[in-house]
DNA sequence: TCCCGGCCGTGACATTTGTCAGGGGCCAGG
DNA sequence: CCTGGCCCCTGACAAATGTCACGGCCGGGA
């Protein structure tokens, strides 16, 4: 409810020019929201927002450039009166917690109603937080992530489909330790393949960072 | 360009509520559009339109229940009189031709600029057909999957991430002719794995079918 | 008719992948 | 200081995956 002050200001963030321009339009039917900048790239999220000046962004996680929950934590540093939402695709339990950490203020899967949404901005707007709670019990269940620091990286880089060789080359390893890291992966993960534990991985967030 | 006459009338399929609404929101503003109903399943797709009689559906590609493609098919069958206009996330080339030969009259996908929707919406229900030029040249590129019934079959099966063994079992074949199928997939899409074969196979829209 | 080409199915073989036991470095607690 | 725990690294071994050559089946030309 704005009481006829001035309008919420918003920066939308997501890779798909149509998806943006729509929720643009879903929110401008709002009196009290005003869309007043969009961009299609993670790294275009700060230097955008310095020029707009936004009350709430939201931010999609799969974007180029700069992920989601990075481009959380940039904004974050950069405005730190700015509100973020993130506004994702995919429910993965890990990408709510990271995007909590990194500063966001709320975390809405495009499943939810449209007629949340503005709802959710105006709570954010308000300092409150907002979370699908669903979603919230999730990530209380799978828990952070299990995975060592090396296992991760050595699973993020697998995910392009190479074999261990190729792996040990780009990482600078024997191939007896990519081999152990990805066996100790796929036993954390509960996977019986390394192309399972990927999948496991991927969809818990684990293998999110840089 | 309305001219006064009645509007068209929409039905937009899409498994993302905050996405089917934001383009409800955004096909609304135009004047000689109307939103008369919205579904999430691809099996709710001709039931709707039974219901609602639409003009144009538009129907994304990735749904619970039924695929867009097999959708567009249904509904093509069950109301002749009604265009389809596929709108999707990927651009991956085998869909667009897959949508086409369904009795599609045309395909978007969501990188495209939010204010062409409109336009596009108004040309299929013209007749005429609309198609992202840089993707018809990736589909005549791509060109038809080169993969035998068998070889797809295994490899959609493979998907799930089972061991050979499994496929062997799911499908009632000796696991010699399981590696033998993904073998052959394997060196027809080019790659070096099992994971590989897998994700060119999902990229270029080999694996849809039933 | 016969032959040719494609697809399907199969087993033996080489290659890759996953498992295991173990050694070295680092840090926190006793 | 020593100890225990954790992580990283590695090589040898077992198990899985991928390759190959082969035979049967079917349909479309010579």
């Amino acid at each position: 409810m704005s009481g006829g002050s001035t309008p919420i200001r918003l920066l939308l963030a997501d890779d798909q020019a149509l998806v943006r321009g729509a929720l643009a339009a879903l929110l401008s039917l709002e009196e009290d929201l005003t869309v007043v900048a969009e961009v299609g790239r993670g790294d275009e999220v700060v230097p955008e927002a310095r020029r707009s000046a936004p009350d709430v962004a939201l931010l999609d996680v799969e974007m180029p450039g700069l992920d989601g929950i990075a481009a959380t934590a940039a904004l974050r540093a950069a405005l730190p009166t700015c509100r973020v939402l993130v506004v994702t695709t995919f429910g993965r339990p890990g990408y709510l917690r990271r995007a909590m950490e990194a500063g966001a203020s709320g975390f809405v899967v495009k499943d939810t109603p449209a007629r949340q949404l503005a709802d959710a901005v105006r709570r954010v707007h308000a300092g409150l937080r907002v979370v699908d709670p669903t979603l919230a019990a999730e990530t209380l269940a799978a828990g952070v992530s299990p995975l060592t620091e090396r296992e991760t990286e050595v699973l993020r880089t697998a995910r392009g489909g190479g074999s261990v060789a190729d792996l040990a080359r780009a990482l600078h390893l024997s191939e007896g330790t990519v081999r152990n890291h990805l066996s100790a992966a796929i036993g954390k993960t509960g996977a019986r393949n390394r192309a399972d534990a990927i999948r496991v991985a991927e969809q818990n967030g684990w293998l999110l960072g840089e």
